[in-house]
RNA sequence: CGGGGCGUAGCGCAGCCUGGUAGCGCACCUGCAUGGGGUGCAGGUGGUCGGAGGUUCAAAUCCUCCCGUCCCGACCA
């Protein structure tokens, strides 16, 4: 490709909007644009990148055997009510009508296409099992799109899912789906961890997620320093060991005006916050048999001071609503008899759950459920009864391996890959069968798998930078390398030895990009630069007078001459061609 | 959805407080020079100042409403 050619549509100024360095980047170098928040229209530097990590996406699913295929974007509402989402999801599921009033939707996911469509198709337990999958534009009205392409509103995904007769076979395909996925982003030159997951709204048992490690990543993640133990901060298991301390001074009201914050209580008690518990009313789920219009009940969870509350921990459990909403002022203050900051457990009529960690304390304080007053030395068993304990906190760095080996330490990361196991949520909801080998029909057990393609793009960038732009991993590179001519519009040796390589290098199958822009040098090194092409390769009269041309690695500091003749071989060396 | 910021040329911004000819840098076009790290000089193109209403002789500037957009908290590839 000759750059005066191709749209480079590059920026020396960072745009105002743009917080993370990966949208600024895909900005200034000319990757993308943005047509409204959370929509992007990808120029045709951006796309040669975008098409990359989808083929390298297709090579390895269509290796594992699953089968390509392509659903609408646009989706009846009939299939939603099925499956009962067109209730469940929220609004990132934009809603659409046709010209005759029909409801139907912007795909975020597939589940209820591809379910019915292969309910449809396969008939018999000897088609299974079998894994199909598609490279698609997903919408999901997020209500706060950011950070570029990062997490926008359409994005590029590939979605596959997996039908099976039995657990056994679908275990095996999702092992598989692991398997490739590993592959994939080793193939992408991301520094990625495979983590256990929450399966969340998509439903199901068993769930791992891919996450490219970068400090601007919106998840936490945490290791094993020891093992090979890695999960989402949403899971990790928080175990607490130790005993409780035996009881020592008696219990105690003592008045706390205005001290309302765990800061603010252990700081005016002289306590640290590993010894103050805080207390945190939530709303519970109605029960099953009460009268219409019920309240639904009050919970009281109870925490270390120093430990923060896991909303997904806490969703789980039995009679907590889900999401979780915590119970307002007023309802705290009639519940209680007193406001937010002075609740505790010592004499609540609520049902009160209280962290692994929070029943190991002895002598701790607490709110006295008075105003501006708190408890000391307060005891379990002796001051309060023993309640419900559960893992209800956010594991911190430094906590003990929930697998007993080594400490959790923690990073964030960019989630690119999730694997769920569904069970048969879907098709049992949409009666997807099969006849089985006695004639008879069995429900499908199904799994699926994602990745986010155009976040992939981010994602690499937010890894691979430095200050004068992008440092594009060989395999995803828009161009593999920038044949930079200096002075080619007055040389004719320059041109001519430039053209002659240029079809060399195409002939060799090399994607190259001959900038032959009449710009001056720094120019078009800056250019090239930004956009982040892995090799380079300038051509000079200066050069050609000492018979070499010089090479330089996007990340060498210095550049390397290389004699005209061995100039190909050097090349397709770097390359890796040979 | 709650809280805050910002909308002036393709991009980055000034002007607004104190109403009176719409500006600067980058980019773009023309010419000349230059030719190894975003080159210099000269000349140019491009804006219904986010939209609507109001106040006023006069509104980018003051007032009201609306829209867009970005950032901080509940969701996901």
């Amino acid at each position: 490709m000759r750059a005066s050619r191709f749209l480079i549509a590059t920026h020396k100024e960072t745009p105002a909007d743009a917080e993370v360095i990966s949208h600024q980047l895909m900005l200034r170098a000319g990757l993308i644009r943005k047509l409204a928040s959370g929509l992007y229209n990808w120029l045709p530097m951006g796309l040669r990148v975008l098409r990359k990590v989808e083929q390298i996406v297709r090579e390895e699913m269509d290796r594992s055997g699953a089968q390509e295929l392509l659903m609408p974007v646009v989706q009846p509402a009939e299939l939603w009510e099925e499956s009962g989402r067109w209730q469940q999801y929220g609004g990132e599921l934009l809603r659409i009508k046709d010209r005759h009033e029909r409801d139907f939707c912007l795909g975020p996911t597939h589940e209820e296409v591809i379910t019915d469509l292969i309910r449809n198709e396969l008939k018999s337990y000897k088609q299974l099992p079998a894994n199909f999958y598609q490279i698609q534009t997903k919408f999901r009205d997020e209500r706060r799109p950011r950070f570029g392409v990062m997490r926008a509103r359409e994005f590029l995904m590939k979605d596959a899912y997996s039908f099976h007769v039995n657990q056994d076979s679908l275990d095996e395909t999702y092992q598989a789906m692991y398997d490739t996925y590993s592959r994939i982003f080793t193939r992408l030159g991301l520094d990625f961890r495979a983590v256990q997951a929450d399966s969340g709204s998509i439903g199901g048992s068993s769930s791992h997620e891919f996450h490219v490690l970068a400090d601007s990543g919106e998840d936490a993640i945490a290791f094993s320093t020891e093992s090979d133990y890695a999960a989402n901060i949403e899971l990790a298991e928080a175990i607490a060991s130790g005993e409780r301390p035996a009881p020592g001074a008696t219990m105690e009201k003592v008045t706390t005006p205005g001290q309302k914050s765990i800061e603010e209580v252990s700081g005016f008690l002289k306590l640290d916050a590993n010894q103050v518990l805080k207390t945190l009313i939530v709303k519970g789920t109605v029960a099953g048999d009460a009268e219409e219009g019920a309240q639904a009940p009050l919970v009281a969870l109870v925490l270390r001071g120093d430990h923060s509350l896991n909303d997904i921990k806490a969703e789980k459990i039995e009679g907590i609503a889900s999401p979780l909403v915590f119970a307002s002022e007023e309802e705290v203050k009639q519940a209680c008899g007193a406001s937010v900051g002075s609740v505790g457990p010592v004499g609540l009529k609520l049902r009160v759950i209280a962290d692994r960690s929070a029943v190991l304390l002895g002598d701790f304080a607490c709110g006295a459920n008075e105003d501006d007053q708190h408890l000391i030395n307060v005891n379990w068993e002796r001051d309060l009864p023993l309640p419900e304990v559960a893992d209800l906190r956010n594991v911190h760095e430094g906590d003990a391996s929930p697998d007993g080996k080594g400490e959790l330490v923690i990073k964030r990361g960019i989630e690119v890959g999730h694997i769920f196991k569904l069970g048969n949520k879907y098709s049992e909801a949409m009666n997807a069968t099969v006849l089985d080998e006695n004639g008879k029909a069995s429900i499908m057990e199904m799994g699926c798998y994602g990745i986010g393609v155009s976040r992939i793009v981010a994602s690499a960038i937010e890894q691979n930078h430095d200050d004068n732009g992008i440092i594009w991993p060989q395999a995803i590179a828009p161009f593999a390398l920038a044949l930079v001519p200096l002075n080619m519009h007055k040389s004719e040796t320059v041109a001519e030895l430039t053209e002659k390589l240029y079809a060399d290098l195409q002939a060799a199958g090399v994607d190259v990009l001959l900038d032959d822009r009449n710009e001056r040098p720094g120019f078009k090194f800056a250019d090239m630069e930004l956009i982040g092409i892995p090799h380079r390769l300038v051509i000079s009269d200066r050069g050609i007078k000492n018979g070499t041309l010089e090479y330089k690695g996007r990340r060498d500091s210095d550049s390397t001459d290389v004699t005209i003749d061995e100039a190909l071989s050097f090349l397709r060396e770097k390359l890796g061609l040979n």
